[in-house]
DNA sequence: CTTGTTTACGTACAGCCTGTATGTAAAAGT
DNA sequence: ACTTTTACATACAGGCTGTACGTAAACAAG
C-alpha cells in the first residue's frame, strides 16, 4: 500500500541530505577518521541524536556519503558516454576522460579511493564499486568482447585490473601539478593497454 | 664515532620486533581500527609503555608493519627476477607472478593495500610505495623504455597505471576461490595490456 | 666498586570519541 | 480529543589513545 509523502518524511530527507553534504565536504578535507561526529552535527546545525536516528553509525553515514559520490560519477561518465563515436575503444576512452575529469575533484580520491577501502571493508567495498564504478566497465568490457574487438578472455579480472589502472590514473590525476597534461598521458597509456587487448590481426599471442 | 651493540640495544630491538610481528598478525586478521594497542601489547608480553616508547603513535607502528611486508614482497619479486629469461617483458610478467604470490597471503591485501592508504595518508603511502613496489615497477618499465621494446611514453604514469593494475589483481587474486586460476588469468591480460603498450610494427597508433 | 646518568619499560591518569538510553515536542493516525 | 509514532535533543557510559610520571636495570666515570 502506497504511503503518502508527509510532513516527518520531508524534515527527515532534509535533515539526512544535510548531514551528507557536509560528511561529504568534512571527510574530503581531513578524511574519516580524523573528523569526529560532533563536528559534522555542528556544522549541520543539528545534534549528535539526529544523526544516529537517521544513520545507525557513522560508517553508515560514510556509506551513504560514498553512495552520493559514486551516484555523481556514474552520472557524468554515463553522460559522455551518450554522445555516439565511431570506434567502441574510443567510447571506452571518452569514458575514462570523464571519469577522470570526475576524479578531479580531490573529494572523490580521498573517500572512493582511500577511505572507502578501509571503512567499508573489502566485502562491502567490492559489492558498491559493483553497483557502481566496477559495473560502468563490466558492460563497457562485456560490450567489447560481445562484438570481437576484444581477444576473448575472462570479462571479470579484465575490467577489475582497468578499474584498478583507472583508480590510479585518478590518484595519478588528482595529485599532479597539471592535472589536465596527466589526464592524457594516462589516456594514451590506457589507450595503448587496450590496444593490446584487441584481437590480434598480426601481433604474436603467446 | 661508532657505538657498539650494547644490552639495551639487543633488548630492545626485541620487543620491536615483537611489537612489529604480533601487530602484524592482528592487523591481518581485523584490520588497523579494530585491534587496539592493548590487545598487541598483552600479545606481545609487554605493556602499552613498552610500544609508546619504541613508536610515537599507534600509526608508527603500522608503518613499521607495512615496510616489513613490503620489504617482504620485494624480496620474494626480486628473487623471481633473479633467474634470467630471454623475453624483456617476460622478465616483468614473471615478477608481476612473484608478487601476485606473495599478495595470496590475505595479511598482505588487507595491511598494504587495504589500511595502509587510509593510515598513512596520500603522502607518507605514496612516498612508500615509491620505495618499494612502485621502486620495482618504475626500475622495468624504465629499461622497457630505454631498449626500445616499450613505445616511447611517459614512465611514470605507466608506471603508477601498471601498478594499480596490478594492486587489483592481488585483490581478485587473494578473493578468487581458485587463486591459481585468478593468477593465470590476470597474468594473461596484463600480458595483453604490455602487448600493447610495445612499439607498434604494424598495430595502428592514433 | 661506587655513584650518577641514561635507557627501557611499567603504571596511572586525562581527554576524546563513539554509541546508547532516555526525554520531548510535533506530527500523524483514529 | 486522545493515543501513537516520528524526529530529534540530552545525558551518560565505555573504550581507546596519548602523556606524565615512576622504576629498575644497564652503562659511564671516578
Amino acid at each position: 500500500m502506497e504511503r503518502k509523502t508527509t510532513k516527518h518524511d520531508l524534515r527527515s530527507a532534509a535533515t539526512r541530505e544535510r548531514l551528507i553534504a557536509v560528511a561529504r565536504t568534512l571527510f574530503a578535507q581531513r578524511g574519516y577518521a580524523d573528523v569526529g561526529t560532533e563536528e559534522i552535527v555542528q556544522t549541520a546545525g543539528v545534534t549528535r541524536g539526529a544523526l544516529y536516528h537517521q544513520f545507525r553509525d557513522k560508517a553508515e553515514l560514510f556509506t551513504a556519503v560514498v553512495e552520493a559520490v559514486e551516484t555523481r560519477i556514474v552520472a557524468e561518465v554515463t553522460a559522455a558516454l551518450a554522445e555516439p563515436t565511431t570506434d567502441p575503444v574510443e567510447r571506452l576512452i571518452s569514458g575514462a576522460r570523464a571519469f577522470l575529469a570526475a576524479c578531479a575533484d580531490p573529494a572523490t580520491e580521498r573517500i572512493v579511493l582511500r577511505d572507502a577501502p578501509a571503512v567499508l571493508g573489502a566485502a562491502r567495498w567490492q559489492e558498491l564499486s559493483e553497483r557502481y564504478g566496477l559495473g560502468l566497465v563490466q558492460q563497457a568490457v562485456h560490450t567489447l568482447l560481445a562484438d570481437g574487438t576484444f581477444a576473448p578472455q575472462p570479462a571479470a579480472p579484465l575490467a577489475r585490473l582497468l578499474l584498478g589502472a583507472l583508480n590510479e590514473a585518478a590518484r595519478y590525476v588528482s595529485a599532479a601539478e597539471d592535472p589536465r597534461a596527466a589526464t592524457e598521458e594516462c589516456l594514451r597509456i590506457i589507450g595503448g593497454m587496450l590496444d593490446g587487448l584487441r584481437t590480434a590481426p598480426g601481433a604474436d599471442r603467446r
